[in-house]
DNA sequence: CTGAAAGCGCTAACAG
DNA sequence: CTGTTAGCGCTTTCAG
C-alpha cells in the first residue's frame, strides 16, 4: 500500500538513484525521464519518506518548542508567530508544555533530541538558574543541537528577551509622574523578578524609597484569584496608598475586583497599571494601562537566531543575546486622562 | 560527536544488537551486561535515534494536528488538553496553523505524511465540506495515517464535534423563556452555520417567526470589530429588538461595546448571549451568557480516537462519529438575574 | 545523463 | 543469553 522510491522507479522504469535525483533537483536529468517520473510520482502519489531521508542529511526540517504553560495568550501569540515563521522556512514546530512542572524538562529535551530536532526553543518553568537547566544545555550541546532560550539567566545559550526592568521601570515611572507616590506592587517570583526591580529602579531613580509594607509577592501562579487576594490583602493591610503596579494582567484584574468591592474605584481612587497588554486589556472597564511586549519580534529573532545557528554550526561562540524593549501603552486605569482633565 | 549504538557497544564490549536488546526490553539479557550497557548508555549520554526507529518500526510516535488558527482561546485550549493527553502516551504533537487559507492545508498535510506521524487531527479553514478536504482524506488513507476532525461534514472521517444546534439553540430557548420575542442573531459562515440553526430550532420550537430582517451575517472574520458593526447595522436598521444572541463571544463583546455606545444599557434595555464561554466573559461586566464547549473532553476523544484507529487499523470500518452536548451558562448579560429581581 | 552499490542508525530474525 | 547479518527508504559516490 505505501509508497516507496521504488514503486516510483519501476512506474517510470528507471533506478531509483535517478528518481532520487529529481526528488532533489540535483544532477541534471534528461527532462524526458524528468518527466515521466515526475508523472509517477503525481499519479502515485508518492510522498519521500522524510525519516529516511534524515538519516542520510541529518537533518529534520524539525525544531522543538519547550514552554512552562500553554493556556494563556502569551505564549499562544508567540507560538503563532514561531509556527508562522519556521513554516515559512519549510521548518515544522513539535510543542511542548510541561504545566509548570519542571521535572517534564529534561523528559521532553530528551524526546526532542530523540527525534534529532534541528533546534530548540526553550522557555524554562523555573525563573532562575538551575541545575535543571544546565544539563539541558549540556545535553542539546552534545548532540549538536542549536537551542535558543527566552531566559536570559541560562548564560552559555543564546537568547532573546524582554527588557522587563526598563517596561516595568517606565510603568511606575509613569504612575510617578501622574503624582503618585505610594505605589503597590503586586508580583511574585512566576512573574519575572525583573518586573518588581524596574519598580524599585523608577522609585531610585526618582529619590524616591518604597514602602516594603505595599509590596505583594503571591506564592503560586500568577492569576486572576492570585492578583484578587493580594490586592484584598493590600486593603486589609491599611497602608495607605493611591496605585498598583501589577506584574500581569491578569493579576490587574483580579486586583481591579476586589477594588471595586471595597468600593474603590478605578482609577479615581486607585489607580492601576498592568503588564502584557493581552487582548482583554483593552475591552475591560477601565481599559487598563499595561506594557507590551514586542511578541512578533521577539519569536522572529527567536526563529532567526535558531537558523543562523543551524546553519553555522559555530555554536562555539559567544551567545547572542538579543533584547527588546517594552512598550507602555496608556489607557484608562492609570487615570492618566482624568488627571488631564482636572488640570485643564 | 554524535553517539551512536555503535559507540555505546564498544564502550560496553558487546554487540550493537544486545544493546539493542537493553534498548527496547525485549530478549532477557544477563544482568551483568545489561549493567554494562546501562552505565555506558548513562555516561555516553546516549539518546537512540528515532529516526532510525521509524524505519523499523513503522511508527513515529508523533501525531500532526492541523487547526485554522492559534491564537484564540478555543484553539488553544484544545491544544493544550491534546498535547497533554498524547504525551501522557508517549506521543509528541507537530502543529500547524493555516491561519485561515485554506491553500495551505494541503500543504501541511503532505508534510505530515513525509513525516509518517501516526495521526492526524485536521480541523478545516473552511466550513463546508470542499474538495480539498477529500483530497486531504484520500492522501492521509493512502498512508494509512489515521484522520480524525472537527469538520462534521466530512463523512468519510472519524469525528469529535459539538452540538452546536443544541447549544444555540438552548441559548435562544433562554431568551425566549425570559420573555423575548424580537431576537436577533449576529453569526456568519465563519461561525458554524449551525448556531444559526439552532437558532431558528428554538424559534420553531416555540412556534414563533423569526424576523429575517434581524439576522446579521458578518462576512469575514468573527471578531469583535465584526461584532462592534453587525450590532450598529442592527441599531440603525430601525427594527425593534429586547435581545442579541451572537455566534461567539467576541463577537458578543463586540455588540456590547456598539449597544453601550448607542445609550443602550445590557442587560436592562438588551440582552445578550454569547458562545463559546473564552475566559474573559466571566470578567466583563455585564458577565456574559454564554455557551460553553466541552473542551477538555473533545480533546481527550479526539486522543483516543486517533490512538484506537492507530492500533487496530481498521479504519475500513464505518467512521465513529462522537457528539458533545453544549451547556449554557447564564451570567449576567442576558438578565436572567435581573428578572427575577422584578418579578419578587 | 544514469545505474549499481554502499551506507545512515537501528531492529529483528537466525544462528550459535 | 549474545553476535552476525539483512534490511527499512533514501542519498550519494563511483563507474559507466
Amino acid at each position: 500500500m505505501k509508497i516507496t522510491i521504488k514503486e516510483v522507479a519501476q512506474a517510470a522504469n528507471v533506478s531509483i538513484a535517478t528518481v532520487s535525483r529529481v526528488l532533489n533537483g540535483k544532477n541534471k536529468v534528461k527532462p524526458s525521464t524528468r518527466e515521466k517520473i515526475l508523472h509517477a510520482i503525481e499519479s502515485l502519489n508518492f510522498q519521500p519518506d522524510q525519516n529516511a531521508r534524515t538519516m542520510i542529511n541529518k537533518t529534520t526540517k524539525t525544531v522543538g518548542m519547550l514552554v512552562p504553560e500553554l493556556k494563556n495568550e502569551y505564549w499562544m501569540l508567540l507560538l503563532d508567530v514561531i509556527q508562522k515563521e519556521l513554516w515559512e522556512q519549510g521548518y515544522t514546530l513539535i510543542i511542548g508544555s510541561t504545566d509548570h512542572q519542571v521535572e517534564k524538562e529534561t523528559a521532553f529535551v530528551k524526546s526532542f533530541v530523540e527525534k534529532r530536532v534541528d533546534g530548540i526553543i526553550y522557555s524554562s518553568s523555573v525563573m532562575e538558574s538551575a541545575e535543571e537547566m544546565s544539563g539541558i544545555i549540556q545535553l542539546a550541546k552534545k548532540y549538536d543541537i542549536p537551542m535558543v532560550t527566552l531566559n536570559p539567566s541560562i548564560s552559555q545559550a543564546n537568547c532573546v528577551f524582554g527588557d522587563h526592568i526598563q517596561g516595568a521601570s517606565d510603568a511606575t515611572e509613569h504612575l510617578i509622574g501622574l503624582g503618585h507616590r505610594h505605589i503597590a506592587y503586586i508580583g511574585g517570583r512566576s512573574v519575572s523578578t525583573k518586573r518588581e526591580l524596574g519598580y524599585r529602579n523608577a522609585f531610585m531613580m526618582n529619590n524616591l524609597v518604597v514602602n516594603e509594607a505595599l509590596i505583594q509577592r503571591i506564592p503560586g501562579l500568577p492569576t486572576f484569584e492570585a492578583g484578587y487576594e493580594a490586592a484584598h490583602q493590600l486593603l486589609l493591610s491599611g497602608e495607605p496608598f493611591t496605585a498598583i503596579f501589577c506584574g500581569n494582567d491578569v493579576l490587574a484584574f483580579g486586583t481591579i475586583k476586589a477594588l471595586e468591592e471595597h468600593g474603590k474605584s478605578v482609577p479615581g481612587e486607585i489607580a492601576v497599571v498592568g503588564y502584557d497588554d493581552v487582548h482583554s486589556a483593552r475591552l475591560l472597564k477601565p481599559a487598563l494601562t499595561t506594557v507590551r511586549q514586542p511578541i512578533q519580534e521577539i519569536g522572529r529573532s527567536l526563529v532567526e537566531l535558531i537558523m543562523d545557528s543551524s546553519s553555522k554550526n559555530l555554536n562555539q561562540t559567544v551567545p547572542k543575546k538579543i533584547i527588546y524593549r517594552m512598550q507602555l501603552i496608556v489607557r484608562d486605569s492609570c487615570g492618566a486622562g482624568l488627571k488631564k482633565e482636572v488640570k485643564n
